[in-house]
DNA sequence: TCCGTCTATTTGTCAGACAAGATAGCGCCG
DNA sequence: CGGCGCTATCTTGTCTGACAAATAGACGGA
């Protein structure tokens, strides 16, 4: 629930400075769909009753639906209502639904399928990379190379350093459609990282397999690229699942 | 431009059944944002103005643009107004964005790219479709190549079945985000049945191509899928690549 | 020269009203 | 009695006009 969401002054600087009330509302509304709260078919209460319960305009909350309906997870139909539309129409690939599914500890099946499309892309990205990185991308990858191993990955600075790596690494593709999936990548890796240090005490450590990749990558050798970043997510996704079933097997639950 | 969008009563029918008005100025916006009528980095019109210009209510524009804020393609701030985004942070994987960006004669890099992602995952896709697929899942992709074989590309049918083949395929991966590409995989079919059909008068029958994958899938033989699928893609992309070209060069362009 | 303030402009939000579309139930007619 | 069409009604869709909030840029003071 939204709960108070008039911000007279008091969770002004709480919520994030960029979003407005409906940017809050989506994302609150978007959760609970993506999280099971509002199961598919469903059909969310009246616009009238909403706002009003969100003490929002009725301008404001249709906003924020308008905000869910295009990234495919409702649809609204006058005398109907607006509906939560079934899990096959939502765009999956968007950074904001990304974001909501793994906000919180997200379903099991749903990281595990994030991986298989890490292992399709990312080492084929990686030859591409290899063959047409330029020397500006190389040294954002230096750059994030150095930072992973300075910070290391408990730290926020080294696991900013990680997402970047692989950010650079596919807009080095030269292929938007792969640089926009790095969202995807990065949600992937955020809850790799979360599950190692939450259970595991000692993580193995990443930074050699990202400097075989980078290597590669330098060296222009395509095929070395692609085998050195099947590596990578092939280790990472053992780790990941590793993490989570001790974690899971831990709080007994 | 939009032109006359208050529709009294004559253009009622032409408009799309379920596109709202602000559904309309979104596609409106979206595709001169795409196709580079509006730059990133550009500053739309004011709201007032624009609304004022279109016939229609500010609420209606506003929710347009938030429509595209919500796909990446603008962001909106007080006093300084709706900038176009740059391309790199567009969901280039929305199917609106996608339906935008191939509704007309789409960038030629942008294509190929396309094509370079379907490479990447639909091979792999066939394999874990091998693996996984139900009974029904092959049911529906053996219903696609009947319908291919039967009508031909020629036809709507034929083409929509085309479609429905990919599909069933990505559909039978288990895999929801694979399966969200559906419609990229979708908009790449559609130009390469374009451009073939558009100058090559003799178009190579990808019918057996499809068969071969089909076979694999069924046979629950991935390596095979794989290599068909990867086939399949490959000479795809030949042939709207060879058919663009003659097409090019026949207009003299 | 630099920094804080002040203003103007743009988006953000609100409020209430009416229009349009779709469902469901009622009633007419066969 | 059953099927069909009309109407009542409910929900989203759209309009209008107003005020609030935020900030870029100008202005003035230290």
């Amino acid at each position: 629930m939204v709960a108070a969401l008039k911000p007279t002054r008091s969770n002004a600087r709480i919520r994030r400075k960029l979003l407005r009330i409906p940017g809050m509302i989506a994302r609150d509304l978007g959760v609970q769909i993506v999280s099971g709260r509002f199961k598919p078919g469903e059909i969310l209460h009246g616009e009238i009753e909403t706002s009003g319960r969100l003490q929002v305009s009725r301008a404001a909350y249709r906003e924020a639906v308008r905000i869910l309906a295009a990234k495919g997870l409702v649809k609204a139909f006058p005398k109907v209502g607006t509906r939560v539309t079934p899990q096959a129409q939502w765009h999956l690939l968007d950074p904001d639904v990304l974001g909501w599914i793994f906000e919180f500890d997200p379903d099991e099946t749903l990281l595990a399928n994030l991986f298989e499309l890490r292992r399709m892309v990312e080492p084929e990205a990686a030859a591409l990379a290899a063959a047409r990185r330029t020397p500006e991308d190389l040294a954002a990858m230096a750059a994030a190379l150095k930072g992973m191993s300075r910070y290391t990955l408990n730290s926020k600075a080294g696991r900013e350093a990680d997402q970047e790596f692989h950010a650079a690494l596919l807009r080095s593709t030269g292929n938007a459609f792969v640089e926009s999936l790095t969202a995807g990548v990065g949600a992937a890796i955020t809850w790799t990282t979360i599950y190692k240090g939450m259970h595991s005490p000692r993580l193995r450590d990443s930074v050699p397999d990202h400097q075989k990749v980078y290597e590669a990558v330098a060296a222009q050798d395509q095929a070395a690229a692609r085998e050195a970043m099947g590596n990578l997510v092939e280790l990472a996704l053992r780790d990941t699942t590793d993490a989570r079933r001790m974690s899971k097997r831990g709080q007994s639950k």
